[in-house]
RNA sequence: GCGGCUGUAGCUCAGCGGAUUAGAGCAUCGGUCUACGGAACCGAGGGUCGGGGGUUCGAAUCCCUCCAGCCGCACCA
């Protein structure tokens, strides 16, 4: 595939090879610009390191700069260049584009990255904490595939550990079918908070529980089957629950802590046999420089525990073994809550100590801020007020239903279900994915499943409405035309969809969706401004088949930033 | 105590070292509606960018410091 050089790139180099002229490699600082099309702010720093005035270096840089026609430059304030692109130079950019099936983004060479998302926990209920991890961990696979990666998604569901002696307990106390019952209606908070209370109430059935981790551990036949069922029936309910948000994960894909249970007594063995292994009140455990705790002692990454049971950090290093050594990861991203940060550090300094994580693989924490409640605290399942993803999605689809029937729709039946389904996915799904990563995160059900204003389902709708040109006119797309730009809103939506690229490729490289949806927004409006005073359908000749082709460009482009976000975009609403 | 994250309009949030008015959305107020879908468009009010220093021609942005909040800091994952 031939790769395609962006609008920004073509104006960047001319600008790089100028500022060559005065200091070879000086940065031209290109950015978009509110006072043009875009500024060159590289003239600041680079008159300072030579010592001489901003407007006088500028002058030299333009007096240097060969730009053919493509635009227009002049110096402003202190020493800024002001860049207009040509007339001319937008419309070949724009005939590019309107050719080119991935609107100018470029495909990066293949690399494998393993993404760890999701990871919900076996037989307790999903909730809006995994909801920003199955969300935006979808929203990078899908993005990371359009850049052309191989992605191997790994949802690490928490299906061991201790708390499988007392929920198999209470399993075997209801009665299998009956728990599958429960499980398969998806009550799993039911579930799981009935087997706590017994729990804590009845103390022989907390040794029952504890002789049941045992057993569990053992590898007896009948604890491992009653566990397969707990394992089974959850990942059967969080299917539902991927379907309903449109999510690409696969059963294929959950790979549990359980997975790892062979190998743990390796990462201890190869530990140990390496020197790293430190005996420390008891536990098995690995000091990394740099990590101490509260009384400024080294902190130890715990391996094994002093009852010798493997504690997550085994599970934890022994799927970077995995991912590393048999799935060839060249990038590990674990999209993951900002509390586990320190955590996962850990065993990364721990794992490239033992040399199982070269430093060529890139590992990145995609961390996401704290769900908070109302009153700004955390959501805490503890409390027992958090909400349950499923109620969440379930109240988007009724609200979304509902506006359908209060505007009108030719659709009904599954059909208008279907669409439902579609906004509530976008409402839900552009709220988590718009706000910044790391930051706590208010949990507001109004403002989730709003339809108004920077929404999931306004981006929809200026899609639908783009669309909705298409069906009228009869005609499936546009030809390539001549691109004259002369309204102000036909060119400021031009420059619009000439920056996709780069702010796809920002997204992606800082792990960031939200750049995504807030230049898709930024599209939107302009796509409406123009589409308010521009009148399509009502043109005629050249001025009609630019128009048309600037809508064409735009519902492309609106189609495929949404869709590797994992929202639909349908024909109509 | 140490480390991390956060502090921007009434609320929820953008803001990539830059330029008279620090931007959106919601909410409030006021307009637009006989072209293509009003889930829209246009406009107004509303901000000592947590406080204070520093670097710089220039700081919401970089550095230091203080304040506030949240998270983590050895055997639950």
């Amino acid at each position: 595939m031939i790769s395609v050089a962006t609008t920004y790139e073509i104006v960047r180099s001319r600008f790089e090879r100028a500022f060559d002229v005065l200091e070879v490699g000086a940065d031209p600082v290109l950015r978009v610009s509110e006072h043009a099309d875009y500024q060159a702010n590289g003239v600041m720093a680079l008159a300072k390191r030579l010592g001489r005035a901003p407007r006088d270096v500028a002058q030299d840089v333009v007096a240097a700069l060969d730009l053919e026609g493509l635009a227009d430059v002049s110096v402003a304030g202190p020493g800024f260049l002001n860049i207009v692109l040509t007339t001319p130079f937008l419309d070949e950019r724009l005939r590019t584009l309107h050719s080119d099936e991935r609107l100018g983004v470029e495909r990066v060479t293949t690399r494998r990255v393993v993404l760890d998302y999701s990871a919900p926990n076996v037989a307790k209920e999903m909730h809006v904490g995994h909801l920003r991890s199955t969300v935006i961990g979808d929203a990078l696979a899908r993005m990371y595939r359009f850049a052309g990666c191989e992605v191997v998604a790994r949802n690490h569901v928490g299906d061991w550990g201790t708390p499988f002696g007392m929920l198999i307990e209470h399993l075997v106390d209801l009665g299998e079918d009956q728990a599958i019952a429960a499980l398969s209606i998806g009550d799993l908070d039911g579930f799981y908070k009935d087997a706590r209370a017994t729990f804590n109430d009845s103390d022989d059935f907390k040794d029952r529980s504890r002789a049941r981790v045992v057993a569990l551990q053992g590898g007896d036949p009948e604890t491992l089957r009653l566990w397969h069922v707990l394992v089974h029936e959850s990942i059967a309910y969080f299917s539902e629950v991927y379907a309903k948000l449109d999510v690409t994960l696969t059963p294929e894909d959950v790979v549990g802590e359980s997975y790892y249970n062979e190998r743990l007594q390796g990462v201890v063995d190869d530990l140990a046999a390496m020197g790293l292994l430190v005996e420390s009140n008891g536990a098995l455990c690995v000091f990394a420089p740099g990590f101490t705790n509260r009384d400024g002692e080294p902190l130890p990454l715990i391996v094994q525990k002093s009852d010798e049971g493997f504690g997550y950090a085994a599970t934890d290093l022994a799927a970077v073994r995995d991912r590393v050594d048999r799935l060839g990861a060249d990038e590990m991203i674990y999209v993951v809550g900002a509390p586990q940060v320190q955590h996962l550090e850990m065993v990364w300094a721990v794992a490239r100590m033992a040399g199982w994580l070269p430093e060529t693989v890139r590992c990145e924490q995609a961390v996401f801020g704290n769900v908070l409640g109302p009153d700004h605290k955390m959501f805490k399942s503890r409390s027992g007020e958090s909400v349950k993803l499923v109620t969440l999605i379930n109240e988007a689809i009724e609200r979304a239903y509902l506006t359908l029937d209060e505007r009108g729709t030719d659709l009904d039946g599954d059909a208008k279900l279907a669409l439902a389904e579609q906004i509530a996915r976008a409402a839900i799904k552009y709220a988590d994915l718009s706000t910044e990563r790391q930051h706590d995160y208010v949990f507001d059900l109004d403002r989730m499943v709003a339809f108004e204003g920077d929404t999931g389902p306004y981006l929809q709708y200026a899609h639908a409405r783009v669309r909705s040109i298409f069906r009228r006119a009869g005609e499936v797309a546009s030809r390539a035309s001549t691109f004259s730009l002369a309204e102000s809103a036909e060119r400021d939506l031009a420059l619009g969809l000439l920056a996709l690229p780069e702010a796809f490729v920002s997204s992606l490289s800082t792990l960031q969706p939200h750049r995504l949806c807030t230049y898709l927004f930024d599209l939107a409006q302009r796509f409406t401004a123009f589409y308010d005073r521009c009148p399509v359908l009502a043109s005629k000749g050249a001025i009609r088949e630019e128009r048309l082709a600037l809508c064409d460009l735009t519902a492309r482009t609106l189609k495929l930033g949404l869709g590797v976000l994992g929202i639909d975009a349908p024909e109509q609403m």
